[in-house]
DNA sequence: TAGATTGTTAATCGATTAACAATC
DNA sequence: TAGATTGTTAATCGATTAACAATC
């Protein structure tokens, strides 16, 4: 075990560990090997190992890792192992969406409370969640114990809602509007816009080549 | 310019600066410089200059890029100077907020087809498309071109749609389900699975530090 | 004991950044 | 001409992978 300072690619997979991991619990597998686990995520082994060895010795040589207790670990590197609370911002198509998806509930992850600047929206409810003016969500942030913010407004409107949720104490944000955001720099960002993802998958069709002006 | 193979992450920027461009254009701001570029992107202005000279000498010494010369070429370079059709499997909460959203749809890209498994869901409209069963995806996809899909299923159906929007002929695919899918090496995949960035934003959140056992 | 698999060091690979001559 | 800024090479940095002793 390390002290290091670990780089966010691999924390970022520590989740992904964790889903197949729940996976394999439910089929009642006792333990994993970093073989299997990187077959099965399209990883190398090795980087496994090393991921999980910044965190502890969490394996055993000749046998591989047990996978409740790989997941117990995991679930706390990740303070998973406490609920946190998270704000919605922007009641529109992709926030109804993502408050529907609940997956992240079994996580400990819950969407708490949900906000949206159109009058319109306001009142209405969501999952048993009534929509709030953003005027409201200081106080409820701070009231509500939360921690995490998601950004689903309109670009126009994103870094207006990002410095609000930063002014009320949030610690990250996961934005998904298409634009890149200024928060200080103890708040951490994650951008989640898919466009962007879309737009650079066309790169990779077939049938025109990039040539230069000058061929 | 270079003949090098180009690396993803200098593809998946491409669309990051097309966007910030586009906003410029529409400010009639007639040229912009690297230093600009990457203070208002947050990228280093050497790494952008040496992503764009991989593909040409865009840009006038002195001066910095023309704006609008560069949309074009970055357009060119990620094929959108073509329209390029994308079909949506999985009429679900996510799926009908990625078809509401268009943004996408300046940039040439534009959802034509939507299917999903579930009876009744099939023959509803989407944005005036007609959601269609799978059973019609292969017969479709050819007759309409499409050469991107979306995956919106539950991680469930998500190999098996992929499976079939392989077997169609599909050349990329978004897959917003939580799961790692087989492909064959020919097409181009990106994971868009936004409760891997959710959780792990997680790790980033104070108050509690991560001890080894043996503290 | 023999086979399997970890944790970790060293080697490799790739991506980012600095620096600067060329030139608008 | 002086100032700005590109395109590109070289230097740096960081992440991935290979290899292997330790050991279950």
């Amino acid at each position: 075990m390390k002290s290091e300072k670990i780089s966010d690619a691999v924390v970022r997979r520590l989740p992904v560990y964790l889903r197949f991991l729940n996976q394999l619990s439910q089929r009642e597998v006792p333990t994993v090997s970093s073989q299997e686990l990187g077959q099965k995520l399209a990883l190398n082994p090795a980087q496994i190992r090393k991921d999980l060895a910044y965190f502890g010795d969490f394996g055993r040589k000749g046998i591989g890792y047990d996978v409740s207790y790989l997941i117990e670990k995991i679930r706390q590197i990740l303070n998973l192992d406490q609920p946190i609370n998270v704000a919605l911002v922007g009641a529109g198509n992709l926030g109804q969406a993502l408050s529907n998806y609940n997956a992240y509930l079994k996580d400990n992850m819950k969407i708490v409370s949900i906000f949206d600047a159109f009058p319109s929206k306001i009142g209405t409810q969501i999952n048993n969640i009534t929509v709030q003016p953003i005027e409201e969500l200081k106080e409820t942030v701070k009231a509500n114990n939360i921690r995490i913010g998601i950004i689903t407004v309109p670009d126009t409107e994103a870094q207006r809602v990002a410095d609000v949720l930063v002014e009320a104490g949030i610690e990250a944000i996961l934005n998904f509007a298409p634009t890149i955001l200024k928060v200080p720099p103890e708040i951490r960002i994650h951008g989640a816009d898919f466009t962007t993802d879309l737009l650079s998958l066309a790169y990779y069709l077939e049938g025109k080549e990039h040539l230069s002006d000058e061929s």
